[in-house]
Formats: C-alpha cells, sequence, structure tokens
DNA sequence: TATGAATGAGACTTCATTCAT
DNA sequence: TATGAATGAAGTCTCATTCAT
C-alpha cells in the first residue's frame, strides 16, 4: 500500500492511525484490515519488504565483484541509491511524528555537533585528513551509538577494548596515513 | 527519579505507564505529576540529564588533552565507561518494548549479520586487518545508518559523494595501510 | 454495581453497551473498569453472586428441616420469594434485548399454549386432576426443555427411556392418584 | 440452509459469522443475502421451521390417540425422538459459543446437581420411589426455571402458590402413592 | 442469479491527566 | 505536599450488509 508509506513517512508510527492511513489511501478502515491484520502488520511488512529489497540490491551489486574492496564499494553504492530512490521509507524509520523519536534526532544532533567541531579542529590543525565534515561526524556518532547498544547487551567486550578498536576505526578513518603493519 | 530508570529501561517508553513509574517509585500518581508535568517531560528530562552528563563527562575528559587523536581516544573511552555505568539508561533509548524497536533491531541485526560476514571474508582472504568483527560489523551498520538518516533530510551530496566518502572511512579502518596521501 | 442490574435487565446482555451501563450508574467508562476488567466479567459476577446468594439462602432454609419432603417444600418456597425479591436479576437472564432470546421466548410460549390446551382438556374430561393451568404447561415445558439441553449432549438413555420416564414424572403429577407401588 | 445448521450448532448465533456461513453452504456472501435478508431471518426461519416441525409431527402423533395420557405419552416420545434425530438444531439452541449460554450453563449445572443429591438423599431414605436421578434433577430444575422465567412477568399467583403448586408437582412425581385426593 | 471486495458505524478498552480530599 | 479514584477522548478492530460486476 503505496499511501500508507506516504502517512507513516509523514506521521511516524506512532502518530499514524489507521483512520488516517485509510484514508491516505481512499479505502474505508475496514478495507484496510482487508489487506492487513494489523496496524504492526503492515509496518512489518513495509520494513520487511523494504529490507529485503534493500539486502537483494546489495547482494546483487556484490555478486559482480569478487574484491572485499570492491564489495564494500559497491555495497556503500548501492545502499545510498536505494535511499535516495526510498527516501520515504527512511524517512518512516528514522522520523519523527513522536516524542520518543524527536528526542533522540535531537540528541545525536548534539553529539553530532560536538564530533563535527573536534573533526574541524582536528582537520585545521592538520591532524586529520580533509573530510565532508558532517558526513563524518553522523558517521562517527552513528557507528558509536550502534556500536555501543550492541554491546550494553552482552559481555563479551570491556569497556576499554571498545573504546580503543572504536577509537582505532575512527583515527584511521580521519588520519593521513596508518602505521605499515603490513608493508 | 531513579525508579522511572528502572522501568522506562524494562519495559520501553510506550510500555511504561505512569501508575508502573508512580507505583516503582513508591508514591501517587498524582505525585509524579508534582514532579513533572507530564509523561513526556519525565522521559525528556531522563533523557536530557544523561545526555548533559555524558557531554559534561566527555568535555572533562577532553580538557585534559589537546592533540585531536588524543581527544577522539579518551571520548570513546569516557563514552563505553559511561555507557558501562549507566545501561539501564541506554537501554531505555536503544531498549526494547514496542514493535518499533523491536522491527528496527531485526534489521539492523540482519545487516550486521551481512556486514559481520563480509569482513570475515575480507580478513581471510588477507585484504582487512584483523580487526574484532561484531564490534566492526556494528560500526559498519551503525554509521550507514546514521549517515543515511542525516543525509536523506538534506541536499547537499550525492549518492556518489556519500558512498565514496563511506567507502573510504570503512576502508581506511579495515585496511592494513593507506594511500600516503600526505607524505 | 446496583445501576449495572437495572440495564442488564433492561437491555440483556447484548444489548447492554459498557457506555450505557456506566451513564446509568452516573460513572465515566473508565470507572467501570476501575471496577470490572471486562464487560463479561461484570455479568458474570452479577450472575455468579445471585447464584450463590440464591444457592446459600436454600441451604440454609432447608437446614431447618431434615424430611426430604420438607426439604423439597422449602426449597421451593426460598426459590419462589428469592425470584420475588430479586426480579431484576431474573429478567436479566431470562429477559429479553436480543433476538436469540426473544425467539426462544415465542418458541416456548407456542409448546407452552400447546401443553396448556392439553393439560386443560385433561381436566375438562376429568382425566387430571384440577391444576393452576398455566403454571403447570410451563413446568411441563420447562421440564422437557431442560432434560433435553441435558440429554442430547451424552448417550446414557435412549429416547423411550427418557420419554417414558418424563412421562411418568408429568403424569404423576397430573393424574389423580398414583399406582400405590409401595403400600 | 443446512450448512447454516451445522455452523451455527458448533459457534452458537453470536459466534456464527455470515462469512462462515456462507462459505459452509459454498456459496458467495452475497448469495446468502439473496435468500435471507438478514442474519436474524436465518436464525429465525431455522428456529420456527424447526419448531413447526416438531409441533407438527406432536400433533400427528397426538392425532392418533384420544386419551389425555396417551397424549402425553405420545407426545413425550415424539418429542424425544425429534430431539435425537435433529440434534443440531437442539445444539444451536442450548449450545455453548458465548459467555451468556456458557454461564447460564454453569448455574443450571450448580442447581442440577444440588437437585441430584437431594433426590439421591430422598431415594436413599425411601421416601422417594426410585427415579433416573440425572434426569429427574434436570427436569425439577428445568421446571421451576421455566415456571419462574414466566412468573416474574406478571401478578396473578403468589410466591406461595407458586412454591406450592411447584412443591406438589415435584411431589408427585417422586412420592411412591399419591393421596387419594379423588377415591 | 452469483459474487466478494468494500464499507463504516459502533463496540470495547486504555491511560495520561485532573482534582477533591 | 500527597493521593488515587475518576474521567473520557481516542484508538483498534469487527462484521452485517451493500452493490458493481
Amino acid at each position: 500500500m503505496q499511501a500508507a508509506k506516504k502517512v507513516l513517512a509523514e506521521k511516524g508510527y506512532y502518530g499514524s492511525k489507521i483512520v488516517d492511513i485509510a484514508q491516505a489511501a481512499d479505502i474505508g478502515v475496514g478495507t484496510f484490515y482487508l489487506y492487513f491484520p494489523t496496524k504492526d502488520a503492515l509496518f512489518l511488512e513495509l520494513v520487511e519488504d523494504t529490507a529485503r529489497l534493500l539486502k537483494n540490491a546489495i547482494d546483487t551489486a556484490r555478486a559482480a565483484v569478487t574484491d572485499p574492496v570492491d564489495k564494500l564499494r559497491v555495497a556503500n553504492q548501492t545502499f545510498f541509491h536505494f535511499a535516495e530512490t526510498n527516501r520515504e521509507l527512511f524517512k518512516i524509520v528514522f522520523g519523527h511524528g513522536n516524542t520518543f523519536n524527536e528526542l533522540l534526532r535531537q540528541v545525536y544532533a548534539l553529539f553530532v555537533a560536538d564530533a563535527a567541531e573536534r573533526v574541524h579542529e582536528g582537520i585545521t590543525c592538520g591532524a586529520f585528513r580533509p573530510v565532508p565534515i558532517p558526513v563524518i561526524a553522523n558517521a562517527l556518532v552513528g557507528m558509536s551509538a550502534q556500536v555501543v547498544s550492541w554491546w550494553i547487551e552482552q559481555e563479551e567486550f570491556s569497556a576499554e577494548e571498545m573504546a580503543e578498536t572504536m577509537t582505532a576505526m575512527a583515527l584511521r578513518g580521519l588520519a593521513h596515513t596508518l602505521p605499515l603493519s603490513k608493508p
């Protein structure tokens, strides 16, 4: 249901009421339930479909190359192209529409701004190579956020190890050169 | 309100009813509204407080060093230590408790698994340096997710540029050496 | 909830909407759910309470006598007195308010009328002793209905046995004398 | 519609959805409304048909005899035979499938059990003649239930009269002999 | 005559918030 | 200041009935 996407993208998951979706699709409420057993089900299907589509796109693109480096590159290319053509869908997931998401976005923005400042400083003083600051700032924050969300649920690594790994990852991304560990 | 943290961490934002929170805090519902004008306000305060705390901790730690590289390092150290001591809070933000988050987690997990596979391959065939795979897989996915969530809302960069930047960032993190762009 | 009784008695189970009940009780809908977790629960409690009350009343009354004949008599007396003082409750159970019950009543009425005719005939021609015709007609029909509702769910007795037992029961009730099986 | 009977018997009136019935009859929902203007109409027709059939069967059988006693006997025989061959129909009326009926059955069962106990006692101590206890217990309860359901809607008889009539009716059914009111 | 997708009124239930005590 | 019973708007879902094909 294409109309559903639009509504969900606009109002977010919790902001979209079944009535709104039905109205947007120009159908009756009852009709909605002819296609989806539940509000959750619609969302589930939407997201799962999209995830599957993206996964397939990436897999297909990657199948054409063999080098791990190339695989990474085409995966990224596919990903951003996909995002470009499916903005609506991505907005559903990341979009506003409820206090919760709104708030998270703000917090993320706070740290992104901080990261941007730091990266800018680093570049200015020559410590870091020139990079598109906002992109990298978001990348650094996103990296940490996702990693920490996974990390707090398990016990495998210590905070120090995590910090070191993430630092290394970030520094390599920002540094001019890397230690030639394997000449 | 410490009790609120626990409840929110357990049941998530939408799963926590004011009654639950008040009960956990061993106060009446009415009393809750003496301290917070709104359910949202509690959540807001909680998250903002935490964000501020984290920000302060990082700022303080960073104030002790001057080198951008060191700043990055101590920031990461502080971040993971903070996460460790404030698991509860992080669980509120990343935690389950509603279809929405549950679903997102699954999608993320799907792509993290894929990334992990790819990284593993790269390491095996010698293209990538040895890294803690799950950590890096999460980092790569988180990076892309956050970046894309920011990118779809603006027009500054093309998909190609984004892909290239992200690829470079990731590759540098994974490669054994880097092109000596600044000898 | 006394108000609930009235509404249920008036509109029947399926005819009573929570809103009606709440309105009748002069409380908010939400308040209703403070006392009963469910519409069904209210009905359940109401009926069970009444059944328990009636049962207790009968048991208490019966405790005062020892002879089985007396027990039957006081049980009946208690029953009809109880019904008299709790009309409302009985109307809920037997009352109108939905096609289903309405229809059943009609069917019962049809057979009660037939029975009444038959009893009248019997009395007129001297075969039966004089009895309050409508009462007995209802008794005969109710007897058969309840017995058959129990009988169709099990296999113990044949149709012939049932018919014979019921006929004997009815005839003895109606006859002038009984065969002196135990002089 | 034979298929309707089955569905109604299985799921009860409120449990049977038109879609189910149509499906069972292997016709479209629309087609259903070609034969019945309403869901209620189907039920009405079904029950009325059955009632008429039963009435006719009884009338026919009774036409062959003249003695009121014989009439009662053949009526009962016909009734139980009819019930045996039309279980489905009877289950619709008495069947489960909704809170209401389910609950009533329980209440009836409670009083039937009590009656059975009482009858058993009476037989044991020799006060009552031997009768098939469960049958008679159901008969006694059904008798009272139907009579009371009729009685509470009118004013003709006092509770005392009712009790006396019912007691007499029951006692005669249970006693070994009867007072020779008409020698 | 047969169909079944579409409808939408209406039922139940939840829960943030209020306010009299 | 503390309380928690009361509230009712609002949301999800059901299902008898219609009507264009």
